[in-house]
DNA sequence: TGTTTTTTTAATCATTCGTTTAAATCAATT
DNA sequence: AATTGATTTAAACGAATGATTAAAAAAACA
């Protein structure tokens, strides 16, 4: 039987992944990951060279994690109605098991998208998506109107991604605790693919 | 003829709402607004007693213009698909103006939220809104379907809101400048409206 | 004008920050 | 067991941070 017992590295690249998508990069001190994963400071830098290459680090993948799921969902072949349900199902159950993520990756894009980002490659999303025939064919059928892949992609992360952006003041809104948080994202399942394809379909 | 030269007290607070709403608490040094206003940087604590009051007045401040003039449009004695195109036209342009205000916002609340926002009496937004009423009416009379209006208020404010949130990673994606971002939200009022009222009206 | 109050300034405080150092401990190899 | 290299530790570094001080300047008032 083998330990699981996770590295030293390991451990430092959790704990900053949890205090990184808990608190932002501004907010988070290299000590308060430090303690988080139980370790000297220095190995902070010892593993990884500063903060801010553990930050890079954490939010390529993370960024990754985000796009790369939402691509994978696209890029399926399947007829677009089936398509929709499909996503709006599945990346809402990514989301409720990765709910800081939104939050975090939109507002650490906003602040160091220059230097940063360049490494990344998701202007390649629309391009290489199955998507975006998808949409021509259906629209050129006549079963959907037309739309650009851009704004179907954002209609559909939108939906899906601003509860988990707005969480807190939905539930402080709305009065909810963790149990109704879930319900209200669960009944945004069948409201939201609902309403897409009901836009789609009118023309 | 007055000189409309504001004083140091404004200028500082103008110059904090500036650099709170591009940074963050965490990401706003004193030094920084102090700069920012042209101002010796123990006014700031002269004038407001400390960095986390400064934030205090300004996040108020903001929230409630945020919050307040979605409100306000929910509150208009309006036939509700008449309401929905304004407020999408309307509120869109609010954020056009303050592109900044839905993600700092909605990031901020989640951070601070104990303390700081017992003050804030946002929960009577459904209670007293015209809106509910107005909701259960239209589908009592077999005009829309039934739906809460927390859910009808997140579909709202999430569908015009979210760009916004994201507008670093949908112009980077979609590589818009400037003025094709605001082609993408443009069209968006017209796309939002239709959608909600599409899904609305079907039983 | 002389006095008092308000506002502004330069300088500095104590703390915290990210990072580094040098020594100590551990593990692997011979 | 001795040697080597990798890992961990305690301590400290310089810089930046939020905040304060005491004196100077300006404004208000008598």
């Amino acid at each position: 039987m083998t330990t699981d017992a996770p590295d030293t590295e390991t451990k430092i690249k959790e704990a900053a992944k949890r205090v990184f998508l808990s608190n932002g990069y501004d907010g988070t001190k290299t000590r308060q990951i430090a303690e988080e994963a139980g370790v000297n400071i220095a190995l902070v830098n010892y593993y990884f060279r500063s903060k801010e290459q553990l930050f890079k680090a954490i939010y390529m993948e993370t960024f990754a994690s985000f796009f790369g799921t939402m691509i994978q969902l696209l890029n399926e072949a399947t007829p677009l109605e089936v398509k929709v349900w499909k996503i709006v199902d599945k990346y809402t159950d990514f989301l409720m098991d990765n709910p800081l993520m939104p939050q975090f990756v939109l507002a650490e894009f906003g602040k160091n998208s220059t230097s940063l980002f360049k490494e990344l490659d998701v202007k390649s999303i629309l391009k290489s998506a199955r998507l975006s025939q998808q949409l021509r064919d259906e629209a050129e059928a006549g079963n959907i109107r037309a739309i650009e892949p851009l704004q179907f992609v954002i209609l559909l992360m939108g939906n899906i991604a601003f509860p988990f952006v707005a969480h807190p003041v939905i539930s402080y809104i709305g009065d909810l605790d963790d149990a109704g948080f879930r319900a209200f994202v669960e009944t945004r399942k069948t409201m939201v693919p609902e309403m897409i394809m009901g836009y789609l379909r009118q023309r």
